[in-house]
DNA sequence: GAAAAATAGCTACATTTTGTAGCTATGTCA
DNA sequence: TGACATAGCTACAAAATGTAGCTATTTTTC
């Protein structure tokens, strides 16, 4: 009979039918380091995990919004503006780079934010084309009042995790950061527009 | 006169008006191993590095999608099929905890792909309410030829992390993790849903 | 075994986020 | 001066996300 003995001597087609194999997928990486025993499991594992923690801390973002009757992306706008806007105010344009969204965007939570009293808007004396937004006086003190529960929340997020870890992850990420933006380019010619190289 | 010698001394008020003061936001974080010099910029770098290269990885996908002719969230859904289908199929509902879509969407998006040629779906006779869900001969096919792509660019995202640091990425963010899901607890009573929580 | 409750999936719709095009005003550079 | 670049704005399109309500089936409970 033409049955191998040892099923490696197999090569293509099984010679009985099998009713129901289990499918394989293609291997999704071919690094080395990231292969156990030929398989990619531990790779996509740590790609759900980054996934799954990532939506969350964008969940978090949307429980501060929420907290102080923001949309998620309002409040990032609103605490980019905190950090970014020293003593002068922030340009559009430069807050849009910090907070990763389109300047486009930008402009209209902007509006939105000082129709709710919370930003304050006045030209750019060097630049006539441009604007500074910062905060108005309410704003500050809504951010102050906000705070405890951020940072109750940025601790659990943190609970468990030492100096040690925290500068290792922050080194790998680091690390890992430019390998994404390696990535973007490698899929640039691709298509037009990604996040964090907005135009 | 009142002026103190140093500025030490100065309590509240400063007993010179100053032009414009740069505006120092509330500390978005307590815990002590995040705060370097009583700063938190390290840890809001952090976050930022995690925002920004896992958004990057989102725009991955959303290429890996295009280059097939689909939507991020139709590739998720098809490679999320493939690595859950096993046998026999996968339901609704487990391919939607995978993929961590909300169920309903994952049924408009199964819709969508099946009108494509590259999923296939059959009656489940052990719970005639439920669905299997697999790839079509065509499905697979794609996969395969995509497969390369895929893994250039997985290859590009880790191409200078070797096993030591890919080992504790997964340690610490699997800890991560966990605390995330705290986090989403914390919140929970203050929103109804969550990503990573579907109902 | 029948009623009540839970589950799987589907459709439809609203909201939010994101992408993109086109416009004005101002600044820069040859 | 004229060509081009930049800052910002508005409007619209596409995609992602949230939610409500429905049917069919299964499980639970009495």
């Amino acid at each position: 009979m033409n049955t191998p003995k040892t099923s490696s001597a197999r090569k293509s087609a099984p010679d009985v039918a099998v009713l129901s194999p289990v499918y394989e997928p293609p291997l999704s990486v071919s690094h080395r380091a990231l292969l156990l025993q030929g398989k990619d499991e531990a790779f996509r594992d740590l790609i759900y995990s980054m996934v799954l923690s990532f939506g969350r801390l964008l969940s978090c973002r949307e429980a501060f919004g929420r907290e102080i009757g923001l949309t998620g992306s309002q409040y990032t706008v609103l605490i980019g503006v905190a950090h970014r806007q020293g003593s002068q105010g922030v340009s559009i344009r430069a807050l849009a780079e910090h907070v990763l969204l389109a300047s486009t965007h930008v402009t209209t939570e902007v509006g939105r934010l000082i129709r709710k009293g919370l930003l304050q808007k006045r030209p750019n004396r060097d630049d006539r084309r441009s604007v500074l937004v910062s905060l108005s006086p309410r704003g500050q003190r809504v951010l102050e009042g906000l705070a405890p529960f951020l940072r109750q929340i940025n601790d659990t997020l943190f609970q468990d995790i030492g100096r040690a870890e925290f500068d290792s992850l922050g080194q790998i990420l680091q690390r890992f950061t430019r390998n994404t933006e390696a990535a973007m380019q490698q899929i640039a010619p691709r298509q037009s527009s990604v996040r964090g190289i907005n135009k």
